[in-house]
DNA sequence: ACAAAACGTTCACTTAAGTTAAGAAATGAA
DNA sequence: TTCATTTCTTAACTTAAGTGAACGTTTTGT
């Protein structure tokens, strides 16, 4: 369980026994059932998370619908908009499927990063490059079609399609439910 | 010229006299005029950018045509994909207005870094807080029509219809530059 | 095992965006 | 100022997405 967590750190630094000890002890690994609403739209919370099995939701619900923006799997971390905004959430997150979770708020990462400041430059670095990534991502979805981005996640989030519904996967390609399944026919007669 | 600066970083930290004269003496601030192409396709550069004074636009050149992802303005900052990526750049950034700029590379982050250990967590909150930012834009990009994203920026970045032409908006947006045209006059019938 | 609910597809129709082209308005350089 | 270029708008036509509904299949809970 650990293992997920710190083969994926062990990228940007090299942790002591001391180190990874501090974390485990902290008790950060958390599991849920499927369907466990995480964050709810109106709530507040500090709380960021790291995915170390499994598959989390973030959705909006606009108009009685929901509208889906982003899924996170193995190795995925999301801070919730609240946590810095101090304004409540917009938004609901729930789990997919099972799911096994890194939690922290930011009272631990605070004592944590007393305790170890490297851990700061680590989150620093994590972030920026969260921030690189949720750009090429955003740039990508500005100068596609929806076909286009199906096309794309086919090639680089093949799993997302077995793991959630259709129907789910049409609103975080930007499109109705209706439409997707025309654009996957669309597609299928092409080749 | 320092102000823009560090009235924005008061809201984060209170620097000392002595910090601001280190930021100073690093000699950040460079001038550009409009037209100036801060960032080139293909381009491997570790520089990070401020905008104190004037307007930046980021965009892809596909199928020979500009597509328009991004413009930052006064307050606004970005660092280039390439930056952590090490791949080269995808897109140009240029001066859309003769502009002043802070800018730093990475030998300058680690050496201020190293001076004052508070510029990093400054660094690492600006950060987060810029990835929540970017979530929040994604996301109302995904739930929202052309329509709706067009009257959201009328709202949210007026400033930004004065000083770019509408055909580089309209990629922003998401839409072909007619399509902005029909749509704007959509706007204007029915009110 | 069964009934209910959820899911995916298809269809007909509506609405909006893409495409191509033409022309008016604004801008900039000589 | 004039001429050329760029920018914006409009229009006719094409293509794709939105909408509402129906229908069969799968999943879920009891």
């Amino acid at each position: 369980m650990e293992n997920t967590l710190f083969d994926y750190l062990s990228k940007y630094i090299k942790l002591t026994h001391n180190e990874k000890k501090a974390i485990i002890d902290l008790d950060i690994f958390k599991q849920f059932k499927k369907g466990t609403l995480i964050l709810r739209k109106g709530q507040f919370s500090d709380y960021g998370y790291f995915v170390i099995k499994g598959c989390l939701r973030c959705y909006y619900i606009i108009d009685g619908n929901e509208k889906n923006t982003a899924f996170y799997t193995e190795a995925e971390s999301f801070e919730p908009v609240c946590k810095i905004d101090k304004k409540a959430s917009e938004y609901f997150v729930s789990c997919v499927e099972d799911s096994i979770l890194v939690v922290a708020n930011s009272e631990m990462e605070k004592s944590i990063f007393e305790k170890f400041p490297k851990f700061e430059t680590l989150c620093r670095i994590l972030t920026e490059e969260l921030l690189i990534k949720s750009k090429s991502e955003f740039d990508n979805f500005k100068t596609s079609s929806p076909e286009q981005r199906y096309l794309t996640m086919l090639q680089k989030r093949p799993d997302l399609i077995q793991r959630v519904p259709q129907h789910q996967l049409a609103s975080f390609l930007g499109v109705k439910p209706q439409s997707l399944s025309r654009l996957r026919a669309r597609i299928l007669k092409k080749k």
